[in-house]
DNA sequence: GGCTCTACTTGACAAATATCAAGAAAATCA
DNA sequence: TGATTTTCTTGATATTTGTCAAGTAGAGCC
């Protein structure tokens, strides 16, 4: 469980090591085969869990085609957070791409953190804010930046994921066709 | 003050009258002049606010041009948020399209309402997961839609806004180009 | 009312990206 | 290992979107 303390961390800031161990209690070790769903799009999704060890994708399927909104990998959060928060059906779906280990907590345990931690709310908002920056960020990306562009920036902040999880969805989650990618792929070969 | 009361329950829920009613003091009724800016890039954002009437355009200077991220229409909240909660530099300009009545709270005050409203932080945290999942929707229309489905849809929900507003910000916020835009809107005249 | 400035439109063209189709490479599995 | 399936690449071509340049319309101002 010391990733575990170590992922609430990261996320919430330093919290009373009482605390901590107390919190990781709630969280249950899962496992999660290649393929399998942690969460179908349209149902309410009453679970969020942080990733140990694999990597599990976020999409929604559009008609033909699927649109990857992201991949979480070791250390990140998962969920339908609205989903989760208001008990309306969730949008995406969240699969496991490979065999995949995750700290799960379930709605009814989370709402204990709140009693348990003192200030946990208040960390919690912190943590959102912070998500929904990261959220600022992408869409800025699309205003102002080409295929090509998002491409780059995207490996420099994530180069060891351009060998575990196939192209197509990382091309997908940069708005972009697996043809569009593996041609820029080919121009920035080596970098 | 009955219309900042409106707001506060449309983005936090209904909170107890009295409690409202204080909130609703700590708020300052201000009016910036067309042009006038509320916060400029990378300064720190120590305040936040609600547009009572008028127009804000949030936006960032990107080399030559200019990306609108948001435009903030009455009954809307405006505020460089990492920088307000994390006293970072802000990356957005926020400036008056017209002139601008806003309730405005500095960060002072701000802190004073989680004392003052039981569960605060709680209903903070909830608004946080609305805007959160508003990004999710725009992150999720540049994946998966053209530039005319964007303008379809945008125009759809904010039909008043088109002369409201100088059209390249709408073009700038849709991630496309004034001309782009101005073709687009030819096409779809009447709807 | 005319001047000036800004915003919008339009056309011609260029560049970026998507689509379709085929084949190559890689991963999976029996 | 060999067979099968999935993923990736490549080429040819179409479509979308951007760029540049010019002109028009409209708002604000004296």
């Amino acid at each position: 469980m010391a990733e575990l303390s170590a992922y609430i961390e990261s996320y919430f800031g330093v919290i009373n090591p009482e605390e901590l161990k107390q919190v990781g209690t709630l969280f249950r070790l899962k496992t999660l085969k290649k393929g399998e769903f942690y969460l179908h799009s349209g149902k309410i999704c009453r679970d969020m869990c942080f990733v140990k060890s694999g990597l599990l994708r976020v999409y929604v399927a559009e008609g033909e085609r699927e649109i990857t909104q992201w991949i979480s990998t070791p250390g990140y959060f998962a969920t339908d957070i609205a989903s989760f928060m208001f008990e309306i059906p969730a949008r995406w779906n969240i699969q496991a791409l490979s065999d995949t280990e995750i700290y799960s907590i379930h709605k009814t345990e989370h709402q204990q953190l709140g009693k348990m931690v003192k200030g946990w709310p208040e960390l919690e908002k912190l943590f959102l804010v912070r998500c929904f920056s990261i959220m600022e960020d992408r869409i800025f990306s699309h205003l102002s930046m080409s295929a090509e562009e998002r491409y780059q920036l995207f490996f420099a902040q994530n180069p060891e994921l351009f060998n575990q999880v196939p192209l197509q969805y990382i091309a997908s989650m940069l708005g972009m066709t697996p043809e569009t990618f593996s041609r820029i792929r080919k121009k920035n070969l080596g970098n």
